[in-house]
DNA sequence: ATAGGCATGTAAGCAGTTACATGATTTA
DNA sequence: TAAATCATGTAACTGCTTACATGCCTAT
C-alpha cells in the first residue's frame, strides 16, 4: 500500500478535499505520484476507516458541500514507521521512450511529432513548479529558505521536479532533432 | 498493456529468453520499463500464443536449455500501430520522495540515509548506462554515430536514461545535505 | 557443501485503469 | 444553451506484486 502514504503527505500542506486531491495529483504532486480521482476518493475512504485522517464537512454556498480530512495522531503514526522503512525503488513507466526504443524499424514521424508534444508539456510543467518554488519560499531567496523555512519538504521535491521536467525537455528536443535530421538525410539518399 | 510494446521493443534488439529479458527489464531498460520476471514469463506466453513472437528452444550444454524469442510481423505491425497512436503520460512513482515531502514532520535521519543510498544507486546506474553507450557507438564519437549509426534507438534511450540518473543522484545529495545542515542547526539550537 | 547464477513457471491477492453515473453552479 | 468546473462516487476489469515452487550447473 503506497498511495496511502502520498495520501497522507499530501495532507500535511493543509485540508483537502477528495477533489482538490485529484488536482493535486493530476499534476503528480511536484511530478514524484500520479493517481486518478478514482483511486483517491476510494484510498480516502480506507484511510478515514482506518483513521489515518478525519474528514470534516464543509459547507459551502454556490457550489456543493466538500469534505475535508486532515491527518490524525495514527496517520502521523503510519506515516513515520513509513519514512523509517526502506523505500521501494522508483518506478517509471515511459510510453514514449518505448517508441524511441523502436524508432529504427518504424515511421520516425509520428514519434517525433509525440517528442515535441511532450516537450511542450514538460516545459508547461517547469513553468509551473517554477512559480510554485516562488510562491512556497516567499520572499526569501533560496538558499536562505532552505536553511531557515519552517516546511521544506515540498519545496525539495519541488526542485527534483523542475529538474526531471528540464530534462524530459531537453531529452525529447534532442532526440526529436536526432530523428529529424535522420529522417531528412535518408530522404535525400534513398529516392 | 503497455508491457507488451515495450517487450516487443526490446526483441528488435536480438533473441532473447525469458530469463534474459528479466536481467534487461530488471535495470529498466534503459531506465524506461521495469518489469518483474513473473511478468515477463506470462507476457511472452501471451505475446506468443497471439502470434506476435516465435519462440525458438535453444540447446545448450552445461546449463539448462532456453526458449528465445523473435518478433514476428503480425508482432511489427502491432508496434507499428503503437508507434503511431498517442502516448501515454509519463508514470513516475517516487517512494522516496514522498519521504521527503513529509520530512518536516518526521525524523529526518532515516531520509538522509536513504537519499545518499539512492544516490549512490543512481552514481552506479549512470556509470553502467554510459559504458553500455560506448559499447552501442563502437568507435564512433556520439555526434557521428547518431548521425550514421544504424540502430540510435537503444542510444537515445540510455542517453535520457543517463540524464535521469545524473539527475536523480544530484538531487539526492543535495538534498541530504540541505536536510543534514537543517539538522545540525537544529541540534545546536534546541538542547 | 553451499551460495549464486541459469531457467521457468503457478496462485493468490492487491493495486490501478476504464467506463459509467449523478447533479449543481458558473462561465462563455 | 452548451461547456466547464466543482463534487463524489460505483462496478468491472486488467495489470502488477508477493509468495511459493522446482531443478540443474558452476564456482568458492
Amino acid at each position: 500500500m503506497a498511495l496511502r502514504h502520498a495520501v497522507l503527505a499530501a495532507l500535511l500542506d493543509g485540508e483537502y478535499s477528495g477533489y482538490q486531491l485529484t488536482k493535486i495529483f493530476d499534476v503528480g504532486v511536484s511530478n514524484f505520484w500520479y493517481a486518478s480521482p478514482q483511486q483517491l476518493y476510494a484510498e480516502l475512504t480506507r484511510l478515514e476507516a482506518d483513521g489515518l485522517v478525519a474528514g470534516r464537512e464543509v459547507v459551502q454556498q454556490g457550489r456543493p458541500n466538500k469534505r475535508v480530512f486532515t491527518v490524525t495522531e495514527a496517520g502521523m503514526a503510519e506515516l513515520a514507521a513509513f519514512a523509517a522503512a526502506p523505500p521501494k525503488p522508483l518506478l517509471i513507466r515511459d510510453d514514449l521512450a518505448v517508441r524511441v526504443h523502436a524508432v529504427d524499424r518504424l515511421d520516425p514521424a509520428p514519434v517525433i511529432a509525440q517528442l515535441h508534444e511532450r516537450a511542450e508539456e514538460a516545459a508547461a510543467k517547469l513553468a509551473l513548479f517554477e512559480k510554485m518554488l516562488v510562491r512556497l519560499r516567499g520572499d526569501l531567496d533560496e538558499e536562505t529558505f532552505l536553511r531557515q523555512g519552517e516546511r521544506v519538504g515540498p519545496y525539495l521535491t519541488c526542485l527534483g521536479g523542475c529538474r526531471l521536467e528540464r530534462e524530459v525537455r531537453d531529452w525529447c528536443l534532442r532526440t526529436a532533432r536526432t530523428l529529424s535530421e535522420r529522417a531528412a538525410y535518408t530522404r535525400r539518399e534513398l529516392p
